[in-house]
DNA sequence: CTGAAAGCGCTAACAA
DNA sequence: TTGTTAGCGCTTTCAG
C-alpha cells in the first residue's frame, strides 16, 4: 500500500511547475519535446496517476452517472444497466449503481445522497408524480424510466398500453375467450398495460378478469396461480404483468397437474433472457431493456455535454411480440406444430374440474 | 438546478466559524444549547449538504467500494452484486460497478480507475495468478472471488472440486455410466470442477469425456450440443460448467428432438434462479452467491474499519447439490414419480442414432 | 466549547 | 510555451 505520488512530486521530478504537469496530464496543450519527455519521464517513473476526486472537485464534474433501479435480480433491470453500463464505458463515465429493493423509504435517502456524487441519474422508481419535482430539485440533470405525466423531464419509456394490446390481440386470433391479467398494481406500467389489453378485447366484445400479485417476481407468480386456475372463473389464457411472474405461474400450474399450454396459454411482458429456456418457452413482449439502459445513458451524456437538444424529452421504443409455446390456440390439444418435439406431452393428472 | 450552499454559508447564517459548522455535521463534539440550536436552524434553512468529494479529499476515504465482476447478466454474478449491495448500504457505503464484459484487456484499465475512487474492490476477473500482484499494488484492499494460490489475498470462493464430486456422485448414484463434461477452459474454476468429477467417476472406474465452450452462457450452450449428442460418444450423462450452459443444451437437446431428461441426464452448477422454471427444471449445485457478495463485502468492510483479524484470509462456503428433474435414473423411459405432473412426454422424433 | 489557519491535490486564470 | 497564484469545500490541529 504505497502512498500515491502527487502533483508536486512529478513537477519536481520533471523540473516543472505543477501547472505544467496538470496541462500535460490533461492533454490541454502542447509543449517542447525536451519537456515533454522530462514530464513522461517522471510520470512513468513515479507511477503517477492524477487524483479524480481533486480533479472533480475543481471541474465540479465526477465523471461518474448514478443509475438507480428497483431489483438488480429482475433481469429487465439487468439488461438496462448493461445496455447503460456500455454506452457509459464508451464516455469513460462510470456507473454508481443503487438497487433500492422496491423499497420507497430508502429510495429517497439513497437517491439524495446519490446525486452529490453524480454528474446526473438515471432513474427508475414507483415514485409519484409529486416527487418528480423533488427529483428536479436535486440539482442534476436526469432521466427517467417512464413518462412523468406532469413534468417535460427527460426520459425513455415503451409504449405497454400497445403492448398490452398486442398481446390481447395475438391470444384473441389464437380463439381464446377466457382472458385474465395477473398484474401488479404498484408499477406505473400496470394501468397502462390493462388499458391496451382492454382495448383489444372490448373490439371483440370479452371481458377481463384481473387478478393481483404482491410483487413482480416469480414465487409471486407461483402464489397467484392456484387462485387463478382453481377458482370460479378459470381462464384459457393469462396475461401476466411480466415475464417473472408468467414463469412462475407456469411452473405452478403444471404442479397443479394442468398440462401448457394447451390448458391455458400464458404470456408476459419484458422478454427476459430465461424466458426462451422455460418450458414451454414463453411468449412475450420485447421491450428492448437493453436498448432502454442504452438510450438513457446516451441522452443523459448528451445533456452533460451540453447537447440538450439532441434527443431530449420523451423516448419511446417499440415493443415487439415475441410469440413462443406457452400461447397456442385454443381447444388444440396437441401442438399444430409437429416440428417443435418440445411441446408433446400427455396430461398425466385429470385437470381440476372447472366450477 | 440551484447550486448547494457551502459550509460557508452555513456558518455565515448561524454567526459561528466554519470549523464549528463542520463539528455538527460530523456529529464530532457537543454544543452549547443556543449555538446548536442555530446550526440546526440554519442547515436546514439553507438545505445544506455537506459536499462528500470535499470531504473525502481530506479524509481519504470515499465510502465507496468498487465491484468488478465479469457480466452483470450472468445470474451468478447478478446474485453476488444483491449481496454486496445490500451488505453495503447496511454500513453506509455505495457500490461502483465495473463490468469488465469478460474482457481481458479492458478489465485492468478499468480497475486502475477504479481503484482510485474507492476504498476497496472486490473483483471477480479471469486474471492470472501473476496479475493479483498488481492488483495489490494499486494500493486498496481487495477481496478476491476464488483463492489465489500464491498470494495471501483476502479471498471468497466456494469448493468447485467438492461440488464436481457432488454432481458426480448423483449422476453415478443415478446410474449413469458414460458421463460428459462440457466446460469452459478459461475460467479459473473449470480444473477444479473437472478434478472433483474425475476423483468420484475414478473411484467406479468410469471415464469423463470433456468437450469445450466457447463462453459461459446459454447460447453457447446450444451451440455446443450437437456435437456431444450425435456425436460418436453420445454421453447418458453430462454435466456443465454452469447453468447457463446447461439451460442451453437442454434447450438445443430438445430441438434435436431428444426426449429429457429421459435420453439424457443434464446438471449445471451455480443454481440460478431460473433453473428451477426451465424444464425439466435443473439440477444444479448452489454455490450460495447471494451469500458471497455479502460474505466478500463483509470481509473487505471489517478490514477497511481495521478489524483485519476478523474472517481475513480465505473464506469458503459450502456448495449444496440441488436436485430436481433433469438428471433422472439411467434407462427409466417413464418419470419414476408419478406426481411431477410436469415431466411425462412421449418423443416425437426417433432421437438419432447412436454411432 | 469555539475559532483561526493550514492545507488535501488539483485546475484555471492570468502573467511572464 | 511555461510558471504563479488563487482557490474548490472541507477537515483538522492548535490556540483561545
Amino acid at each position: 500500500m504505497k502512498k500515491g505520488a502527487t502533483i508536486r512530486d512529478v513537477a519536481a521530478a520533471a523540473g516543472v511547475s505543477v501547472a505544467t504537469v496538470s496541462k500535460y496530464m490533461n492533454g490541454t496543450q502542447r509543449f517542447t519535446p525536451a519537456v515533454e519527455a522530462r514530464l513522461k519521464e517522471a510520470v512513468e517513473q513515479l507511477g503517477y496517476r492524477s487524483n479524480p476526486l481533486a480533479r472533480s472537485m475543481i471541474t465540479g464534474r465526477t465523471h461518474t452517472i448514478g443509475l438507480a433501479i428497483l431489483d438488480i435480480r429482475n433481469p429487465h433491470f439487468t439488461n438496462i444497466v448493461k445496455g447503460a453500463n456500455r454506452v457509459a464505458l464508451q464516455h469513460d463515465y462510470t456507473l454508481l449503481l443503487v438497487d433500492t429493493e422496491e423499497s420507497q423509504e430508502r429510495e429517497k435517502t439513497l437517491i439524495e445522497s446519490l446525486a452529490q456524487r453524480v454528474d446526473g441519474m438515471i432513474v427508475s422508481s414507483r415514485m409519484p408524480d409529486e416527487s418528480v419535482q423533488w427529483l428536479l430539485d436535486l440539482g442534476k440533470p436526469v432521466v427517467l424510466f417512464g413518462r412523468s405525466a406532469r413534468f417535460s423531464i427527460s426520459s425513455v419509456g415503451t409504449d405497454s398500453c400497445l403492448a398490452g394490446y398486442m398481446l390481447a390481440n395475438h391470444l384473441v386470433k389464437l380463439g381464446h375467450k377466457r382472458i385474465a391479467y395477473l398484474g401488479f398494481g404498484r408499477s406505473r406500467w400496470n394501468d397502462e398495460r390493462i388499458r391496451g389489453i382492454r382495448n383489444c378485447l372490448d373490439e371483440h366484445g370479452l371481458p377481463l378478469d384481473i387478478h393481483e400479485t404482491e410483487s413482480p417476481s416469480a414465487p409471486a407468480g407461483e402464489r397467484a396461480c392456484s387462485g387463478l386456475m382453481l377458482g370460479p372463473k378459470r381462464p384459457d389464457a393469462v396475461i401476466c404483468y411480466n415475464d417473472l411472474i408468467a414463469l412462475g405461474f407456469i411452473k405452478e400450474a403444471r404442479e397443479l397437474g394442468f398440462s401448457l399450454p394447451h390448458d391455458v396459454s400464458v404470456a408476459g411482458f419484458d422478454n427476459v433472457p430465461y424466458g426462451e429456456y422455460a418450458s414451454p418457452a414463453l411468449t412475450s413482449v420485447d421491450f428492448q431493456s437493453e436498448k432502454m439502459g442504452e438510450l438513457a445513458m446516451t441522452k443523459l451524456i448528451n445533456e452533460l455535454h451540453g447537447k440538450s437538444e439532441e434527443g431530449a424529452g420523451y423516448s419511446m421504443l417499440d415493443p415487439h411480440l415475441v410469440v413462443r409455446e406457452s400461447t397456442v390456440r385454443r381447444g388444440v390439444a396437441e401442438p399444430a406444430d409437429d416440428a417443435s418435439g418440445a411441446d408433446a406431452r400427455t396430461r398425466k393428472k385429470a385437470s381440476p374440474t372447472q366450477t
